[in-house]
DNA sequence: GTGAAAGCGCTAACAC
DNA sequence: GTGTTAGCGCTTTCAC
């Protein structure tokens, strides 16, 4: 009995098992790490002491004395959102391929709550932080931000930006992005090919990069048709399903014009149909709706919303797989994953001519 | 130079601070770690030098030197589900409030990983590990969580058994249930009510302890009716989207006669929902639809989907909570939290008397 | 093969 | 106030 041998409470260390094994600390260790010569006989002592004990090795105490690697750690607004849940499903799924553990923290959006959690993320020495999401892209943010992705960099760890442009300074990240322009300069054209020309923009935050992206795609589009989308036109709001039903109910109230829905965000496309339903305006009858980022769920609308897929799992793994992978620190890595648009019922085509695909269509205007 | 000086990469010890600061590691210690005496001229050159490295310490060390609390370990079947993306939520966010980290992991319904998983975080040190959703309640299975509960709860962490029935041979475990049984008993209630007899119940995967719970009330509710549901009428799958949408697809295939269908998730309903529309088969007007969840996407289903209220947030934060604050292991908690169903479009009055107005109709009550 | 000793990076107890 | 000395629970030389 030299220290507490800790006979109470379960939490017995790897001394106690040595002693009632009868062999050294070293040789516990050495047991329980595997790859290492030890007699049968002595294994066989010591696992059953460990059964016995029920010991399990303080998995920090293992990461400070061994080196092994730190958890993934995972920033993003809000769990909640279906999008979301697919990147941290990917990021996840990855992680625990390789054996990591996943860390995730939720910012609600503050800007200055992520900067302290990814501090806190490299006091964890976690092997990768993967930041999700548009941010409030602010110069003095990017800075800072800058500055962590440095020290991270040169801790061995690697930050991670998902969905966000990279640092523009030099600073080191990996940088899994996906084509919010492309995606929505393509769902536009649709639209405009549909015959659409006065359409709704449901956007973003001001200022978040991503909302900024799908913004940039929608009126690249519309500048291809020689159309400058009336500022009347042009809303933001943010990625919630309220936020689509609120704004869409008070385009309708003030009588605006227009055709056409594009809700940035399939959560707020659900908002907006829901609200033109309870308008008694159809879709897409009198209006077309579409969306962005292909969530399970856009398929269960009514009508089934056409929108643009975004590989939100992949985005996921993709983040995880290729920060871990290039240890030669290198070239930082960019990688740009493509969206498409997946048609479905929510648009129709417009003017003299009818009918288009799988649903209805006919002559029509706007509302009011 | 007597170590490592570790001027190269950025990871710096303690010791590289206090050699910087010209004081003892000790002192580096106290300055950081708050709380102590130290002189502000000596405070100012550490935070110098700690600036100056960009040093943030391990908290590894920290834990395992001084007795920090580990994190919460959270662990569920899959995080891309609606309703357990809202429990995730809630159980970071009160994580957060308490100034702990958030582990989680997945385990794609598959109990061994379960197990394996508990017994990872146990070697992390949880402090707390909560277990989200239903199980495969097999007897072994619970066996071997109950010694698991029993060595955590030694070693001063806690398991949450969250929506998931407590153990029955006294094993330590903190227990946070709703009402699975009584909503699915008050919304069977509500259809039987509005005049439905033949209801389709669309159940999970059998032996789940969720799944079980909901059948449970529903023929409860049904008996109470002096009903026997047809074995036609009750079957089994999953909490997907793709299983509302083929079982519907199969029930009306084999031309079974039913006016109502009974989803046991808002999921499923939306398949549901999606292959009765496909089918040409009107909701509500020719079969009235009800969920399970109070997702935020179901007011958006069109009709706006009847269905049960769980509260999936206050869920999580409990869990964290009752978990932590208790630390007189005496009496082992059960907190049995409360669902409501929320009538929304998708259940009509049957019979003579048609009308199917938005909101109409009342809950039926009671608990089996 | 196995043990003793020397760390890992940190905090805490004990001096002065 | 601050440095010194012991640890925390583990792994890893380095001997034998």
């Amino acid at each position: 009995m030299s220290r507490k041998s800790a006979t109470a409470a379960g939490r017995h260390t790897i001394r106690d098992v040595a002693a009632r094994a009868k062999v050294s600390p070293s040789t516990v260790s050495r047991v329980l790490g595997g790859s290492y010569p030890v007699s049968t006989a002595t294994r066989a002592r010591v696992m059953r002491a460990v059964r016995e004990l029920d010991y399990v090795a303080d998995a920090r105490a293992r990461a400070i004395a061994g080196s092994e690697t730190g958890p993934v750690a995972f920033v993003l607004d809000d769990i909640t959102g279906p999008s979301f849940a697919h990147v941290a499903q990917g990021v996840e799924r990855e992680a625990a391929r390789l054996g990591l553990l996943s860390l995730v923290c939720t910012t609600d959006g503050d800007a200055e709550r992520e900067l302290a959690l990814v501090e806190l993320m490299r006091a964890q020495r976690a092997a990768a932080v993967i930041l999700v999401g548009g941010v409030a892209d602010s110069p003095a943010y990017r800075e800072r931000m800058g500055r962590i992705a440095k020290s991270l960099s040169s801790a061995g760890s690697r930050l991670v930006l998902c969905g966000r442009p990279p640092f523009t300074d030099g600073a080191p990240a990996t940088v899994i992005e996906y084509d919010n322009e492309g995606g929505a300069y393509a769902i536009t054209s649709h639209l405009l090919s549909m015959g659409h020309r006065r359409i709704l923009f449901l956007g973003g935050v001001p200022g978040n990069t991503t909302a900024q992206g799908r913004e940039r795609g929608f009126r690249a589009a519309l500048a291809a048709y020689g159309i400058d989308p009336p500022p009347a036109l042009v809303v933001p709001g943010d990625f919630t399903r309220e936020s689509g039903h609120r704004r869409v109910g008070e385009a309708l109230a003030a009588g605006l014009s227009f055709s056409a829905v594009f809700a940035t965000s399939d959560m707020v496309a659900a908002g907006a149909l829901t609200v033109l339903h309870e308008a008694g305006v159809s879709v897409p009858g009198d209006v077309s709706l579409v969306g962005y980022d292909d969530i399970p769920f856009a398929r269960d609308l009514h009508p089934p919303l056409t929108t643009v897929h975004v590989p939100y799992e992949e985005l996921g793994r993709t983040a995880v797989r290729t920060a871990l992978s290039r240890r030669p620190d290198s070239a930082d890595e960019r990688i740009m994953l493509g969206t498409h648009v997946v048609v479905r019922g929510s648009v129709r085509q417009l003017g003299p001519r009818g009918g288009v695909g799988e649903k209805k269509g006919r002559g029509g205007g706007g509302t009011a």
